[in-house]
DNA sequence: TTGATTTTGCTAGTTACGTCA
DNA sequence: ACTGACGTAACTAGCAAAATC
């Protein structure tokens, strides 16, 4: 897992890119914020920038530093049941304002850089998970109920109102819907695997009365057939389009070249 | 105006934690 | 106490559309 961070480049080292990689909101972000963090946090306070990084290996030891601080607050914050710590939403376009933001920053690097030592130590143990509350889940089931997606101004709201980050309130609505959309799916395969097998025994059941058809016509003369063939009716579908004039309609042959014979005792959208 | 780049929100798949039988 | 199954919070990679340069 840890493997996985060592891509970082390190380009995320000023203090406000350790809030860069321990802020939930960003984790995703991570390449792409690398591309451009170097512009982004030109303001951060150098206590470790891009610059000072000289070699890949240097770049890899304060990476993984970063990643095991982001993890050592994660877990500490999530002890809490609470993320108040974190406090930081940079892909919230409304979600607070600079001032606030840089506030807030300024409050997790004095957290932060207090007891480094302590971080790399304890930052090593894998991520807590945090348990939603019953009121939280259920507060949050009601607003899916009415939709299933937040902008990000209903987002802020509603994590303040539950007192969680937006970052898990867009979390969760993310693991709802595939939730949603799974159950969905496995609905639909349940009533397609339903449809397959009525399908198979209507194939079924059209093979064997075929076979008693072609049976019936070796032993029988074609003007002796007709009264069975007639307990038989067209579907009405190809007896719509199936074309030719009365006469060839009617003919025993002609709809058996044109149209398919249907059994309206059985469930229509199988034939059709 | 157009093309390149960045930002944002999302999905699909995965990992890992907490709970329960 | 241990363990495996399960639900789910959190994460990653990648895509598409909108915004910005």
């Amino acid at each position: 897992m840890i493997s996985q961070y060592f891509c970082n480049t390190g380009l995320t080292l000023g203090s406000t890119s350790l809030d860069h990689h321990h802020n939930p909101d960003h984790h995703h972000l991570r390449n792409r914020d690398e591309r451009k963090s170097s512009l982004r946090f030109d303001h951060a306070i150098p206590s470790l920038t891009l610059g000072l990084l000289s070699s890949e290996e240097e770049k890899h030891q304060v990476s993984n530093y970063s990643v095991l601080l982001h993890r050592q607050v994660s877990h500490s914050i999530s002890a809490t049941s609470s993320y108040s710590n974190n406090s930081s939403v940079k892909r919230e376009r409304d979600g607070g304002g600079e001032e606030a933001e840089v506030e807030a920053e300024r409050e997790r690097c004095s957290k932060v850089g207090g007891d480094h030592d302590q971080d790399l130590e304890e930052g090593s143990a894998a991520r807590k998970k945090l348990r939603l509350s019953k009121e939280q889940s259920v507060v949050l089931e009601d607003r899916f109920k009415e939709q299933s997606s937040l902008n990000p101004k209903q987002k802020q709201t509603l994590a303040k109102q539950l007192n969680l980050q937006p970052r898990q309130v867009e979390v969760w609505f993310q693991n709802r819907r595939a939730r949603t959309k799974l159950k969905q799916t496995e609905v639909e395969c349940e009533l397609l695997r339903k449809c397959c097998d009525t399908l198979t025994d209507e194939n079924k059941r059209l093979r064997n009365e075929i076979q008693e058809l072609k049976a019936l016509k070796k032993t029988v003369p074609l003007y002796m057939q007709l009264p069975a063939v007639a307990t038989l009716t067209v579907c009405p579908s190809c007896e719509q389009d199936g074309g030719g004039g009365e006469n060839s309609s009617k003919s025993l042959f002609s709809i058996g070249a044109k149209s398919h014979f249907y059994n309206s005792f059985t469930h229509p959208s199988a034939a059709c």
